[in-house]
DNA sequence: CTTGAATGAGATGTTAAAGTATCATACATT
DNA sequence: AATGTATGATACTTTAACATCTCATTCAAG
């Protein structure tokens, strides 16, 4: 059963790594329930492992993004829904926010700017639709965007919060703040 | 001059290690223009390097929060100062993002919890003024302006924004969120 | 029951980085 | 000028984790 066992190792290596990103790979062979030498059977390395996990990570967040802006009739709504799946999809990917050695790998950095540079597409098409506020400076509204969902993963992570209250709670702060506008002179 | 050399130190590790989390202690060395033993003639371990520059971001936070709020006159302009006082200070703790070994240290992750708690405080008192909106969690409320920070931080040190701009936005988005508010039929 | 593939356990080799020790040099103080 | 302290360079030891290898065991297929 080797696909089973690989998958076994993934999910162990995203447990133990979101738990702690230096993780090594006893650790992770531990949290997989698999002998340590099984893991070097199925990945020529702990990088190539990594690798893999990333590689895993990046598809599964473009898989559920394509979806999500597949049934959007609005560049607002595909941003809406986008933003949405991605948070959702956060228990995939959180282990890379401290995996350092991973930015270095033109692969995994590359597929970081793409899916940057997409947001920002989503972004621009939604401000020309009148929903995003024109005197933000793009960059902002990208890496606020990107701040908020970060900030979505982990508190559903520590269990601040459930998933869909922090799915909604995204698109909620980014629609408007999370001042009551009242006292605007402060 | 013992104390200008270990300044040197700390400033060269807080570039090293912003550039590359894990960076080694010859790379720090590199960095602080200083030859490799010296480090260790300042600093027990590379731990206990880290952990002396840990304290250091930390109570460079505290002392820059503290200026910001002694001169509010209400809880939500506290915040408001403290906000962009923390944005400010961004480069002396950015490194502390990724650096993984740090959270397994009690004070370190003690005193970030501390630092949430109060922000939490100061997220409390304005939101009794009637700036914050009661109907968002204030677990959300503290997450993601710390997520804000935090995105901010980064725009900075990549150049995509200047510093005192990041200040501003990070308060103006709290404020009034990135949409326009024209189409919230969306 | 036999066979073969995958696994677990653990011994062993390998390497990168931490940490220590030594010595010559520079520099400030007296 | 004499002295003491801090430093840089370098060689050395130690350690922790990666990676490899071997062998007994399990388990499914025939």
């Amino acid at each position: 059963m080797a696909l089973a066992t690989e998958e076994r190792i993934l999910e162990g290596a995203v447990r133990a790594l979101s738990a702690s990103p230096n993780a090594t790979v006893d650790q992770i062979a531990a949290e997989a329930r698999v002998g340590r030498a099984t893991v070097f059977r199925h990945f020529e390395s702990r990088a190539g492992l990594l690798r893999a996990l990333a590689r895993r990570a990046i598809a599964q967040t473009d898989r559920v993004t394509r979806q999500a802006t597949a049934r959007a009739c609005t560049a607002t709504d595909a941003l809406r829904l986008a933003t949405k799946a991605v948070v959702g999809a956060g228990e995939s990917y959180r282990f890379l926010e401290a995996a350092a050695e991973l930015r270095d790998e033109p692969e995994i950095a590359g597929a970081y700017e793409r899916q940057m540079s997409e947001l920002a597409d989503l972004v621009r098409a939604s401000r020309r639709e009148g929903f995003i506020r024109p005197d933000v400076p793009l960059a902002w509204v990208v890496a606020s965007i990107d701040g908020l969902i970060w900030a979505a993963c982990r508190a559903v992570g520590e269990g601040e919060l459930g998933r869909v209250q922090a799915q909604d709670l995204v698109w909620d702060t980014i629609t408007s703040g999370l001042s009551t506008g009242a006292a605007k002179e402060f």
